[in-house]
RNA sequence: GGAGGCUUCGCCUAGUCCGGUCUAUGGCGCCGCACUGCUAAUGCGGUUGGGGUUCGCGCCCCUCCCGGGUUCAAAUCCCGGAGCCUCCGCCA
């Protein structure tokens, strides 16, 4: 949700934001619109009620003999007053409604247009050259490792499921506990969370809007499961008023993630690049809203930290206005070179989501006034399965084998040399 | 699956039986002032949140879990719902 008092004081930046992200700028108009209804039918609606209070008053202390004219007033009176609140509440609703459907407002410098339109900010490392030989895929790897099954996961769970078997379970518990170390060492507090969260912190933050068909539902008991512990996070402090006086609040959050990948039939069908079910490291802050921007360049460095441990070439990317989620005003992404594709494909994802998720789950924090402000929530990622696609390939020697990043081997047992069986 | 209880202004709490000075009590915390040569103690005062209006002082409305209803008038009465807790049962 956005703040109403910027949507009526520049509109026009409102509606550039929504031109950058390739949507419809008449939704802020529909907004205006419904604001002004409201504040009108706001202010009939309450002007009446004061009158319907003071006759309530003299009803209560008057006479018998007048008591009896008083009645028949305010009977006309409660008729009024209860019309105006019907349409003060229509009003409510259709404010509501427009409200919702405006996205986050993007940051002024935002590229426009979609998803290809994203700029490189920058590129780190070296991409492997693999003299002497092909590079083998992820998948071929992960067989030659007995480290990832598919053909089993999708015979018990279908496609895009899969097993972490052996090694490859190793693999991923080492990289998502050197994530929540360098989480922990960097004053984070480490989170398991629930999966499974209730409508309203689903609704929150901002998931359910034009990407809900991504979401796996348990419609008997009526429960979400999430897709990143981002969600979960953003609910744990919902209807809260936090403090933020000694700085941000971050919380490294582990879980199994849900997606259900409507829509990408046929995209990256083999291995474990685009899966329904895997396990993510994220962080999580809530801060000042002054202090976002900055919070944000934070989380994007402490990405790049983890890249250079686990020693991927990659590029940072702006991402465009049209390709971020309804809560984003801003995402970075990290990419890693993925050799047998020869492009590059995301690891992680920081967005800044300003106040637009503490709005809607009512997350507040005291400013230095003592009054109760919207904080602004940010998330990024530190780890997913996915990274074993990027860490197998780029690391591969001619016999199969795959090297062990050297920050990743304390995690691994001092293992330095993934072997094939 | 069954039974019972609870939900009030940051936290705790009075009030709900019997509708109107509830314009919601008190404590904790927090803020300000006073006093004391310190941080303490004490006293006094302030402190729910949101919205409307106003240059501003201010004024007004809403807010006692949510939604309906009764009534001139609802924290209070009626109906429906949600959440939380406890116990029992069952299963791990």
């Amino acid at each position: 949700m956005i703040d109403l008092r910027l949507v009526r004081e520049d509109t026009d930046l409102v509606r550039a934001s929504q031109a950058a992200r390739g949507e419809d700028p008449s939704t802020v108009d529909t907004l205006v619109t419904a604001a002004d209804r409201r504040r009108e039918s706001v202010g009939r609606a309450d002007s009446l009620r004061a009158e319907q209070k003071v006759l309530g008053k003299r009803v209560s202390t008057a006479g018998p003999e007048e008591r009896l004219a008083l009645l028949v007033q305010a009977r006309d009176l409660a008729v009024a007053v209860k019309a105006a609140q019907a349409e003060e509440s229509a009003a409510d609703v259709a404010l509501q409604e427009a409200h919702l459907a405006v996205p986050n407002v993007v940051e002024h410098d935002v590229p426009a247009g979609g998803e290809d339109d994203y700029v490189v900010l920058k590129e780190v490392g070296d991409k492997p050259t693999f003299e002497g030989f092909t590079p083998r895929d992820h998948v071929e790897i992960g067989q030659l490792l007995g480290a990832i099954d598919t053909d089993r996961g999708s015979k018990v769970s279908g496609a895009r499921f899969y097993f972490l078997t052996g090694q490859g379970a190793l693999l991923q518990l080492a990289l998502l506990n050197m994530a929540v170390a360098q989480a922990v060492e960097t004053g984070f507090t480490p989170v398991i969370t629930p999966s499974l969260v209730r409508p309203e912190v689903m609704g929150g933050t901002g998931y359910l809007g034009a990407h809900a068909a991504e979401i796996y539902r348990l419609e008997i008991d009526d429960l979400y499961l999430v897709g990143t512990s981002e969600v979960p996070l953003a609910g744990m402090h919902m209807a809260e008023i936090i403090d933020l006086s000694a700085g941000p609040r971050r919380y490294a959050g582990w879980s199994s993630c849900y997606r259900r990948e409507a829509g990408s039939y046929g995209k990256d069908t083999q291995g474990i690049i685009r899966v329904h079910q895997f396990d993510k490291v994220e962080m999580f802050s809530y801060c000042d809203p002054a202090e976002a921007r900055d919070e944000h360049k934070r989380l994007l460095a402490w990405e790049e930290q983890m890249l250079a441990k686990v020693e991927l070439p990659y590029r940072v990317i702006d991402t465009a206005a049209g390709d971020l989620g309804s809560s984003a005003a801003r995402k970075y992404d990290c990419e890693a070179w993925i050799p047998t594709q020869g492009r590059y494909r995301e690891l992680t994802s920081t967005s800044n989501c300003t106040t637009f998720q503490a709005r809607r789950l009512n997350i507040r924090f005291r400013d230095a006034d003592g009054r109760p402000q919207f904080a602004a929530t940010l998330n990024g990622t530190l780890a997913t399965t996915r990274w074993l696609v990027a860490i197998l390939e780029n690391h591969q020697q001619p016999d199969g084998s795959v090297l062990v990043p050297v920050a990743l081997r304390p995690f691994l047992g001092g293992r330095e040399v993934l072997q094939p069986l």
